[in-house]
DNA sequence: GCTTTGTTTCCTGATT
DNA sequence: CAATCAGGAAACAAAG
């Protein structure tokens, strides 16, 4: 007799990994400092592999910045913690871009930190010794400071940092500045009367912009209206713009706080083409699984597993360099342990059933994977899809079943971060 | 260009 | 009966 699935499968219920490690994070001498703002206390109270954790859930805020914003942010502190909102053509430039995609002068606090962190790593500097509110800049205050004043802060670190900063500036800052006047110029030649908005209401003066020569960092001054630029840009659909500045990756307007309203949907946000993609590569249009001349509509069954994608050329093939896939480092398992330790930021969604033991469950399977795609701009990501991966997981030992509970799983001896005290929570 | 990795999508069938 | 679980299959895209 054939055992059934659950037989099979059921009945692994493993101790939690005692090799994980517990790191007692370092606190900062300026922790009850009155005059940082809440968000650069939590970063400024913790060692660097919590500002880590701090930078990577900033990370998962890629799409609603409102509900999922540091446990202590105010809504006036949101464009402090979210990518710059400048008009840049800067290499790679995404969404939420790691430090090594974007030149200095464009980073915000987070890429900062990330880059301090990993010279941090790197040097395998202590960096308790280090004032963490010293920290908490954005990449043009960075960029002003002096060698005696990095040296001043980061002490032998800060050698390294200037010159690696040295080097940054020197690796993106021609190309920004061409890259930049590129855009700028195929933009004008695709919208010659969006000049005709400078001086109109005022929000900027795209002539004076191309004219202008004072090198990368200037370019740091031209900040743009984003929504208006999108709005302008929207009905551009294949001359390449969507790589470019109007993506909603590269210039993530949901995510530029309080200088503009909330994007609310992806499908409004110009060339994000989620939406569209998601309506044109959709499974049951792309199998046509009716007759295309309506002569005779008979359902017809679909194929296993994923349907291909259709290529360009085809009439429904959107425009895209868009991936749903989060970038490396950014991973589901690491996703479901944020919302645990930060039970604050998404109250309701998951809950510890034995913290010790690494087991949680979902509170509210839909909306988790309704966040999960938002971070993936996958609009239809649904718990049935997200579980799957989860299941995954199991081979790889981050996570481990857990026998007839429904919604409830447990970490792996592969997952780390999740132990109390791991992460400074 | 190929391979690996980490999903995503869809499916069938079993279980709760 | 619906929701969930389990896992096969195939596709996809970033990274190596």
């Amino acid at each position: 007799m054939v055992p059934t699935k659950a037989t099979r499968h059921r009945g692994t219920d493993t101790s939690s990994n005692p090799e994980s490690a517990v790191v007692t994070p370092a606190l900062c001498p300026h922790c009850c400092d009155p005059i940082m703002c809440s968000a650069e206390v939590v970063m400024a109270t913790c060692d660097l592999s919590s500002i880590l954790t701090t930078a990577n859930w900033a990370v998962y805020q890629g799409g609603s910045p409102e509900t999922l914003l540091p446990p202590c942010a105010t809504p006036g502190q949101k464009e402090t913690l979210q990518p710059s909102a400048h008009l840049t053509c800067s290499p790679g430039d995404q969404g939420h871009q790691s430090w090594y995609h974007l030149a200095p002068q464009y980073w915000t606090k987070q890429n900062t930190l990330e880059w301090i962190s990993h010279h941090v790593e790197e040097s395998q500097f202590d960096a308790s010794t280090l004032n963490m509110a010293s920290c908490s800049m954005d990449g043009p205050t960075l960029c002003q400071m002096s060698h005696q004043a990095l040296v001043s802060i980061f002490g032998l670190l800060g050698e390294q940092l200037f010159q690696n900063l040295l080097e940054l500036k020197a690796k993106y800052g021609a190309y920004d500045l061409t890259m930049t006047c590129d855009f700028l110029n195929n933009l004008l030649d695709e919208f010659p009367e969006i000049l005709n908005v400078n001086g109109a209401d005022g929000i900027y003066d795209l002539g004076s912009v191309a004219e202008h020569s004072g090198g990368a960092s200037d370019l740091n001054t031209f900040t743009l209206d984003k929504p208006k630029m999108m709005g302008e840009m929207t009905p551009v659909s294949d001359n390449g713009y969507e790589s470019g500045p109007t993506s909603p990756d590269s210039l993530d307007f949901s995510n530029a706080g309080v200088l503009l309203p909330k994007v609310p949907t992806f499908s409004d946000s110009g060339s994000d083409s989620e939406q569209d993609l998601s309506d044109a590569s959709c499974p049951r249009t792309a199998y046509e699984p009716f007759a295309a001349d309506g002569e005779e509509l008979k359902p017809c069954k679909r194929g296993r597993g994923r349907p291909r994608k259709l290529k360009q050329g085809s009439e429904h093939y959107v425009h895209t360099k868009r991936s749903k896939h989060a970038p490396r480092g950014t991973h589901l398992w690491e996703f479901i342990r944020d919302i645990l330790i930060h039970p604050e930021q998404n109250p309701g969604l998951m809950k510890w059933e034995d913290r010790h033991q690494g087991v949680f469950k979902f509170l509210k399977s839909e909306a988790v994977a309704q966040l999960w795609g938002q971070k993936k701009r996958n609009t239809s990501m649904t718990y049935e899809k997200l579980s799957r991966a989860m299941r995954y997981y199991y081979k790889r030992e981050i996570l481990e079943r857990v026998d007839g509970r429904r919604l409830v799983y447990k970490f792996g001896k592969n997952a780390s971060g999740w132990q109390q005290g791991a992460s400074g929570f």
